[in-house]
DNA sequence: GATGAATGAGGTTTCATTCAT
DNA sequence: GATGAATGAAACCTCATTCAT
């Protein structure tokens, strides 16, 4: 088969996977039923992805690069606007993200999560041999920091532009809007957007906004 | 069997399961194991838990439990202290609670993933009748505010005493909380708690709980 | 406990097991069942049979216990009757017997075919040393015979009072009567007593009994 | 795979289960074992036979057709003798058949005394929803009286050709010789062919085989 | 002796993954 | 490359039997 074509068909895989994750989750999901929803059989299906772990990297991958491209092209839309600015879209941008398409966060945590075993005394088994020689498990780790990256560019930025603080390390403030972001997606989506105790999730969400733009903005000088 | 030996027993499981699962994960883990590692068979094992994902409540529950204990001695010691004072006593509690048992974090947090499902569309085959029907899901059920309900009252008591900001909605204020710190946990658990780009995680702890207290105390009238 | 204490509780065990088996049939039979049909427990009722299949023997040695009491009843009855007409008492005597309880012809089935692996090379297993050692086991091996000897008796006796063919082994026609009655009672048994294709049950009774009948009498000399 | 190819496999199921059954009985026979001897896994003999039941249907099936097969054979050898005569000959033809397998009469006796539980109030149970549903259990329905029917139609057959009496009801007769066999299956296999209390069981057969003829056979007129 | 709990054995099921064609 | 069948691992379940108190 033509590159092309089975790339085409990758996606179409991955575009059924995403659906039977969505609706069951990953654990409840059935190999059989990504295949079938793909149109496709069970071994076809192993021969485009060696395992149910990898296809959820292939989705992981797929977040994160959708997540990226997302970036550049918010970046280049503020490339005239403040460092600062372009930090807060790039935050709003990365929560809207999540919210928007849950399963992409999801398969991005448990991507990060994942990762986390190497090198800790404690279940590295999760990483296999086989896993560490998918083509998706190195895709990932080859673009795994470009948000992150990015992000700090900005911050970076900013503070060259004096629209942010300068006593504040850019990698430090990326990983605390990422946390907040992280956090608010979690109580998010254990409450399925609903109010939470009578608490519109928007006031939450912008709270958390605030909060980086506090941790952030450089005070004008009285 | 006299109710406190079975409940002893039960404790002993439990335990039993939290080693297992903190080795290997939830999904690795082998029901086989979590008996032999409580020195019991299967079958008895299921005369205790009826499966595998009732064992994750029941390890939910001991999580949410000893939570809302910690919860309760904090606010007990703080008494004489400021509503502030309580409450961010009350958020750090709980962010080295989740720190130092990762594994608890990943129930609770599981947890509130599982009752995710109710109402909405999506996913709600997860919560089987037979889940609903455990015991531990209803004990779950009782509990499972409590600790928002706590914090809201400290935040209260902040605002009559004077140390926290009047025009701020408590349970909004609690969830910002619990959100950052859901947020640093799951975070630092992608990392295991090792330098994330050569930022301490201990820094980002630090700026998470910052930014609850700006959140919460009131400006000092000039 | 007194051993007539004891023995009536057995009586009382044993009824229940006849309850049950008969309710459901031997395999599908839970010890719970009987135990709890017994008012007792478990345990208690493994005191008193080492084992299901014991209680099964138990059964059976009461099955044939009764029917001997019959025989013998019969017998006597018949006393002052020639040997035929005693013989063909004691053949209507057995089916009716296994007509009337069901259970209790299954029983003694079972018995002969538990005891018919002894020698043969097949399933010797089935008789393990502990089913051997059993007391009713043992009880069963000194009655067995005796419903056979009981009608060879009758038979001679027919033969010397001139009802009887003089030229049939006695054996062999109280074999042919207890097969042809076990025939009648596999089929019906079968059929639960209902018309099968439209045949009353009576009338192949009937035709099994003057089969054996015919087998026995003498001809009158012309 | 093609139906054939299925259906070929399913026999050396069947093959294998017969000999496991006629080696340790069908209650102790084990899945495992059945599967190991047949070259296959636990799970596929599962694919092919959805219960340990199902199995032994499946071996009932294969006895009823063999036997069916059988008759025909013998009917179509004695087309050109009496009716009497290939009556008889279906009898005897039974009663080997039984009698060189155990294992078969076994099964279809299990079979008989499974659908006596329809209608009648009592173990109702042992007929299961899943069992009624099973492949061979209809199979079996369709049938199962045909050995019935095809006995009955030569008995009819010898009627018209004088070789039988004519005061006989064809199905009657057919159930007696039914019976007599049964009943001599059920006596020779509870002694496993050995000589009983010093009887060639040999003549025991020859008895109720001419039990029968002297049922069927018209008497010449003088 | 009586009891509740535990055990061992094996039937049944589901599913990711692999094999043979 | 695609397919139906098979495998292995492990969840889950029932029940006869035994243990500990």
């Amino acid at each position: 088969m033509k590159d092309s074509k089975r790339s085409l068909k990758e996606q179409k895989i991955i575009d059924a996977a995403e659906k039977v994750f969505s609706k069951v989750g990953f654990t409840n999901a059935k190999m059989e039923d990504i295949a079938s929803e793909a149109g496709i059989t069970k071994v076809t299906l192993y021969s485009y992805f060696q395992s149910k772990e990898n296809m959820q990297l292939a989705v992981s991958f797929k977040a994160l690069s959708l997540l990226i491209d997302k970036y550049y092209e918010s970046i280049n839309n503020f490339k005239d606007k403040t460092g600062l600015e372009s930090t807060l879209a790039i935050c709003k941008l990365f929560i809207d993200f999540c919210e928007e398409n849950y399963l992409y966060s999801e398969s991005l945590l448990s991507y990060f999560e994942l990762i986390r075993s190497t090198g800790s005394g404690t279940n590295k088994e999760k990483l296999t041999d086989a896993l560490k020689e998918s083509v998706y498990f190195r895709k990932m780790q080859d673009i795994q920091n470009l948000p992150f990256k990015l992000t700090v560019k900005e911050i970076e930025r900013g503070q060259q532009d004096g629209s942010v603080k300068e006593d504040i390390d850019p990698m430090i403030a990326t990983l605390a809007a990422w946390t907040a972001s992280i956090g608010y997606i979690k109580v998010m989506s254990s409450t399925g957007a609903k109010p939470l105790f009578n608490v519109d999730m928007e006031v939450l969400k912008n709270i958390q906004f605030k909060s980086a733009e506090t941790l952030l903005r450089k005070k004008k000088p009285a």
